[in-house]
RNA sequence: GGCCAGUUGGUGAAGUGGUUCAACACACUGCCCUUUCACGGCAGCAUUCACGGGUUCAAAUCCCGUACUGGUCACCA
């Protein structure tokens, strides 16, 4: 009986030997510092803000380096499995525009490295770990979840590490003979890794982002391969694929760190080159007094569509996340205004090792600017896509009323500093409803008068205002001198400065007075260039929302 | 509990032995500008880099210890 043997009888339908995909799978033709990286995200859901991220850094240090992106899709786990996921995946790196080179979806397989699913590389993991067991490398497990259940008990209770690995391992010390036997007669059995490291040995190891570790040596007979469908374990499926990927540089969360020595010694035990990696800090979240890992489940911003629905722009997520994996982005940023995000130069160095905090300010900021650097009809095509899915009402109107809402979003625009007041696309409605009639009308409305409150002085003054001062065609410093003449006529200074040096003089001022003309037409004391608002409207809606007001 | 990692302001953080020992940005506060708000301008916001000790003429920066936080210890990735 040899380890031959005990392969073939495993795996019967394997013929080929390891070589064999190294002449389907050839080094990529790459020039030097080309870089390949991978999304390899497993299809459990909506894509987490954790896994966009690392996803937007594989993006950039691939662009940045003229190399290229692909994604993978591991999905091993098939009991944890969505049917849908793979398509939600896709749609956000769609819709963010960090689309990978390769990949598999919906039947296509786009590359020359594929399969990219990991359930059709079965095939090919299996050759692989009946190389393992060929050479000695690995062996049938044939322990139950409760041998292994009474195994971690004992190790608790004499205070032992945790884990198949040593003395131990029981199965390890199987006879080839009782191993055939037992596969005969139709155990069940994993694969196990056979591992040759000792735990108190410590190696170093470089990191691209934590630098220099110090990790004990993997000492673990880990599951490769599993009983009930014959899938790889992440660990396998990891060293196999991005060795015939030819993956150069491996983003991953820094949750990985611990199992990096299991890797590291299959790469050893099949003598493959070992990729760069790159741990990525968790995206961490304050919660009272503690930090934890933010969570798909407790907060709804961990979840890509979060950003979707409120209408945040692509690129500000994107910036956002920017400024976290690198913090001297931002000053990039405003040095080069013109250039794009895969034109920063991402250093792994740089990125900080402990955890990070999204903030959800710090984007709100960042969408402001980019949405106030928009051209007016930018912003239109951009609110409309996002109404057509979460705001039936405001598209309608969007659709009817085109140009005037363009000329809306153009109020204080195209000007050096142009206005910052819409946060996403999901606020816009907030900040300009009153300019809709419909929206208008149907309001409950509440008048926000600051000052002058008493409602006969008020109605005098836009009565007197649009009886004597109003004219359509005015424009704005004839606007704003009619006012200062309503002003006079009704004992309000007009000039500032007068009416600081003796306010007693005067019922008020020209702001007090502005402002009742602001909220008679729009209940808000808070809206954009007065006049700009008023020569929208017309003279008709002020007319009647004076009426209204009167009523 | 074992192993690994981290700890600079409210936030992201720059800074790895000394010419600003704490940049920049967000947030916050005050003032100014102003028909409101937003914008913008000015100013303020860590006498201090988790704590304790050591090395040194000199440390946030190097070393040791402590504390705390996080990760991980699956036939999940």
């Amino acid at each position: 009986m040899t380890n031959k043997d005990l392969a073939d009888l495993i795996f019967p339908e394997i013929k080929h030997d390891i070589s064999y995909y190294d002449e389907i799978y050839k080094p990529r033709d790459l020039k030097e510092g080309e870089k390949v990286t991978r999304f390899a995200p497993s299809p459990t859901g909506f894509i987490h803000l954790g896994g966009f991220f690392q996803a937007l850094i594989d993006y950039v240090l691939a662009k940045n380096s003229n190399g290229l992106f692909y994604l993978r899709n591991e999905d091993t786990d098939q009991k944890r499995e969505i049917k849908e996921a793979t398509k939600l995946i896709m749609d956000t790196l769609k819709h963010y525009d960090i689309m990978p080179d390769e990949y598999e979806f919906d039947g296509k397989i786009v590359g020359k490295y594929g399969p990219y699913v990991q359930s059709e590389r079965k095939e090919i993991y299996h050759t692989f770990i009946k190389y393992l067991i060929e050479i000695g490398r690995a062996y049938p497990c044939f322990c139950t979840k409760e041998d292994l259940e009474k195994k971690r008990k004992q190790q608790e209770e004499r205070k032992f590490r945790t884990g198949y690995y040593g003395i131990w391992s029981h199965c390890r010390k199987l006879s080839l003979e009782e191993q055939i036997e037992k596969i005969k007669a139709g155990e069940k059995y994993v694969i196990r890794f056979k591992s040759l490291g000792n735990f108190e040995n410590k190696f170093k190891f470089d990191d691209l982002v934590k630098g220099r570790l110090e990790l004990p040596e993997n000492d673990e007979d880990f599951v490769i391969m599993k009983s009930d469908n014959g899938l790889p374990t992440y660990h396998l499926a990891h060293v196999v694929d991005d060795y015939l990927m030819k993956t150069t540089h491996v983003v991953r969360g820094e949750e990985w760190l611990s199992s990096l020595p299991k890797h590291l010694e299959l790469f050893k035990a099949f003598g493959m080159k070992i990729p760069k990696y790159i741990h990525t800090p968790l995206l961490v979240k304050k919660e009272e007094n503690s930090v934890r890992k933010i969570s798909k489940r407790k907060d709804p911003e961990a979840t890509m569509t979060y950003y979707h629905e409120k209408g945040y722009p692509t690129l500000a997520v994107i910036e956002a996340l920017m400024t976290i994996i690198n913090s001297n982005y931002e000053e990039w940023h405003t040095a080069n205004p013109d250039k794009g995000f895969t034109d920063f130069q991402y250093s792994p160095k740089k990125m900080s090792s402990s955890g990070a905090f999204f903030d959800l300010e710090k984007l709100d900021n960042i969408s402001r600017n980019i949405i106030s650097k928009m051209k007016a009809a930018d912003v239109y095509d951009a609110l409309y896509t996002w109404a057509k899915q979460y705001d039936e009402e405001f598209k309608k109107l969007l659709e009817k009323y085109k140009e005037y809402s363009i000329c809306l979003f153009n109020i204080e625009r195209e000007q050096k500093k142009p206005r910052k007041d819409f946060v996403n696309f999901s606020d816009i409605k907030n900040q300009v409803w009153y300019m809709y009639d419909e929206l208008f009308e149907k309001k409950e409305k509440e008048y926000h008068f600051q000052k002058i409150t008493d409602k006969d002085e008020i109605q005098k003054i836009c009565n007197t205002y649009m009886a004597k001062y109003y004219h359509e065609k005015d424009d704005k410093d004839t606007w704003f001198n009619k006012i200062k003449e309503l002003c006079d006529e009704l004992g309000y200074a007009s000039n500032m400065k007068e009416y600081k040096e003796n306010p007693d003089h005067f019922k008020g001022n020209v702001a007090d007075v502005s402002t009742v003309l602001r909220v008679a037409i729009t209940t808000l004391s808070m809206t954009p260039d007065l006049y700009e608002i008023m020569k929208l409207l017309g003279k008709e809606r002020i007319q009647k929302r004076i009426r209204i007001l009167n009523s």
